[in-house]
RNA sequence: GCCGCCUUGGCUCAGUUGGUAGAGCGGCUGAUUCGUAAUCAGCAGAUCGUCAGUUCAAAUCUGACAGGCGGCUCCA
């Protein structure tokens, strides 16, 4: 038969592999490349027969995507066959390749530690030595079964169970067995450049009432080069976690033992916080929003009435005053009901549009916490719209234009989901079908991708989310765009319409940042300290020479300062080259050298962050380019934000 | 909360087989008066996370607890 190879037709016998055509249709140098073929959507092995009615044959290459995928889970059964070696008695679970890397989760007799990591390595370095062949057989599903039950591998017989087909693939690689869809390098001598990360816990099936497994995390690349630059960048990734920044640059800072989870914001950081928060407020004053604000405590019957006693209790802090209990809140959304409650709404008033930056407290487990990304007092840009289902689509508009315009501001890039309605939730059809639909069709008219999370919406309503990722590429959720159709009706919450009856509204919870904390920990990893310059607390320092030029260089800072900018004198007795090095260290964007030069013709020696010097400006001119340098970034949003 | 690891001056880290603590940075003082990423010297600063236990003797060994780190589950 003949089959088309990459673009050239070849005439394959029957019975020939995928390899075997490749073979004929491929350069050499591409074929040695590959490791395994593709047709139309489904990969296959090397050793494969071509599929019959296969017109079509491409190769997948190593150090592609695909084939990193490949050789990350065909090293993944490396390394479980090395763990069987070392270790016979623990068991095997499941082993998949995850972006940049695999894990595999055993039952072993004792959990796996870091110390482990020498002995199996060298035991995968002998198998990819031996470039052990991968080997697919298909058997019948009691066989399969069979067969692990003979091993005792019981958690394979359990999911081999699950599985609907007849048969099931198995894959050998020497004396490892192992249930896989495949599919594989052709051996193992493609694992070459791999390495073991680290050790975690993991939930059988990932649920926490499951017994926990021992995981160990690796990576592998297609050669040595390609594994040291990877590891390389999570070294420089290191570098930039907001945790080590926040202490070295004195933004922030945690007392773990009194108030774990819980910030202690530093007066620097305590000023770019500030900024960003005036920055929002007028932000939402200029898109039609309204600042309230609601009290921290709410009696507890309001939490019942809610809901949220009932779903939420673990999560809330409670206090007792004489006699009547309250609840710290974990959300802002009830007293901002209450405000659109405390009076008859008219439907020429809606959309109403409650904005507030609340402060709330979720009690999250322990191991959860993470710097500022993962904290149990935290601050949202929170806001509720609330309007008529009409309005719904675009009000939804609006939130995700600024969505869009806030993180593209900071430079950031993002993924939008759409969370469907999941199997556990209250509300009719029409109304989940109503607002999946406006947030849909909000996203499509802004001409934004995104991602169905089937079921994954609240108990309540549909949700976009918005995740951004951090220096170690973990992703983080910032935005959340909420339908909500429970609380204005455990609430009551009414308008009266043209018909002079009351009908329902629909509510929306939004935050755009999420949590200011978290926004600012990602933030900090985003631009590696190095703020811009309309948030950096300090936007300049004067630099003495020496302290014959103290005197000038204080007035210089008090002029910058008197004109609003945030800048400050080091007058320290050390050597210029010493100050500028503090300066840069701080991350501060602009250096004001004064020496005699700048002295006698009243001006600065201009030095920027990046290391360029731009010689001599005047104080007007230091003026106009930080307030430029200021405002860059909006221009591009067309915010026109100004600074004076 | 669960699994593994970790906790020594403000920070980063040494501390050999148990014999009651060291360095660099930072801070302070003095000398130096210097032109774009570190001038020199001196001084101060630690009941080694907490509480028990083993021991003649514990930073070091054991246990519990509290935090932290990496994951899991959860979540903004």
């Amino acid at each position: 038969m003949n089959i088309t190879i990459e673009g050239n037709s070849v005439a394959v016998e029957a019975g020939a592999t995928c390899a075997d055509a490749l073979a004929l249709g491929l350069s050499g140098k591409r074929f040695k490349a590959s490791v395994a073929a593709r047709a139309g959507d489904a990969l296959l092995d090397l050793s494969a027969p071509v599929p019959d009615g296969c017109t079509a044959l491409g190769a997948v290459l190593l150090d592609s995507d695909e084939g990193l995928d490949i050789l990350r889970h065909s090293a993944a059964h490396v390394m479980a066959t090395a763990v069987q070696r070392l270790f016979p008695k623990a068991r095997v679970t499941i082993g998949p390749a995850i972006d940049n890397g695999f894990y595999y989760d055993f039952d072993p007799p004792r959990p796996f530690t870091q110390d482990d990591f020498a002995a199996i390595e060298t035991e995968m370095r002998h198998i990819a030595k031996a470039a052990e062949p991968f080997v697919r057989r298909e058997v019948s599903k009691e066989e399969a079964i069979r067969f692990f039950e003979e091993k005792g591998e019981s958690y394979k017989v359990e999911i081999i169970r699950e599985i609907e087909a007849d048969t099931v693939s198995l894959y050998d690689l020497a004396e490892f067995t192992d249930l896989c869809r495949g599919p594989h390098l052709p051996n193992s001598g493609f694992v070459k450049a791999a390495k073991l990360l680290s050790v975690a816990g993991a939930y059988w099936r990932g649920d926490e009432k499951n017994k926990m497994l021992s995981r160990i995390y690796g990576t592998a690349f297609a050669d040595e080069a390609a594994l040291t630059k990877y590891l390389h960048h999570i070294e420089e990734a290191k570098r930039r976690d907001h945790r080590k920044l926040g202490r070295e640059l004195d933004l922030f800072d945690f007392h773990e033992e009194v108030a774990p989870g819980m910030v202690f914001w530093h007066p620097k950081g305590m000023l770019v916080r500030t900024i960003l928060e005036d920055f929002l407020r007028k932000e939402h004053l200029k898109r039609g929003y309204e600042l309230v604000q609601g009290p921290q405590l709410l009696r507890r019957e309001l939490w019942e009435k809610s809901g949220h006693y009932a779903n939420y209790r673990e999560n809330m802090y409670f206090t007792e005053i004489e006699g009547d209990a309250y609840g710290v809140k974990p959300m802002n959304c009830l007293a901002h009901m209450l405000i659109y409650g405390s009076a008859l709404r008219s439907y020429r008033e809606l959309p109403v549009r409650y904005a507030e930056l609340g402060v709330v407290h979720r009690h999250e487990k322990s191991g959860v916490l993470h710097g500022l990304l993962r904290v149990r007092q935290f601050t949202q840009d929170d806001a509720h719209i609330i309007c008529t289902p009409d309005q719904l689509e675009d009000e939804i508009i609006s939130v995700i234009r600024l969505v869009r315009d806030l993180f593209s501001l900071f430079g950031f890039s993002y993924k939008l989901g759409v969370a469907t309605r999941p199997d556990k939730s209250i509300g009719s059809d029409e109304a989940w079908e109503l607002a999946t639909d406006a947030l849909i069709k909000a996203l499509e008219k802004l001409n934004l991708p995104f991602v169905i999370n089937e079921k994954d919406g609240a108990f309540y309503g549909p949700k976009i989310d918005c995740r951004v990722t951090d220096s170690l590429d973990r992703e983080w959720q910032c935005s959340t765009i909420q339908c909500d159709f429970t609380l204005p009706e455990r609430f009551d919450l009414v308008y009266v319409g043209q018909d002079g009856e009351r009908h329902r509204p629909v509510m929306v919870h939004r935050a755009i940042l999420g949590s200011l904390e978290r926004f600012i920990g990602i933030l900090i990893e985003h631009c590696a300290g190095a703020f811009p310059t309309w948030l950096a607390p300090l936007q300049a320092r004067v630099v003495t020479v020496t302290e014959n030029h103290d005197r000038y260089a204080q007035k210089v800072s008090d002029t910058l300062r008197s004109k609003g900018l945030r800048v400050d004198a080091d007058l320290r007795n050390e050597k210029l080259g010493y100050k500028v090095r503090a300066a840069q260290m701080e991350k501060i964007p602009y250096v004001l050298v004064v020496g005699e030069k700048e002295l006698e013709s009243g001006g600065v020696n201009v030095r920027l962050r990046g290391g360029d010097t731009i010689g001599f400006k005047t104080l007007a001119e230091v003026e106009s380019l930080i307030r430029a340098d200021c405002e860059e970034p909006f221009k591009q949003e067309g915010m026109n934000y100004r600074f004076s």
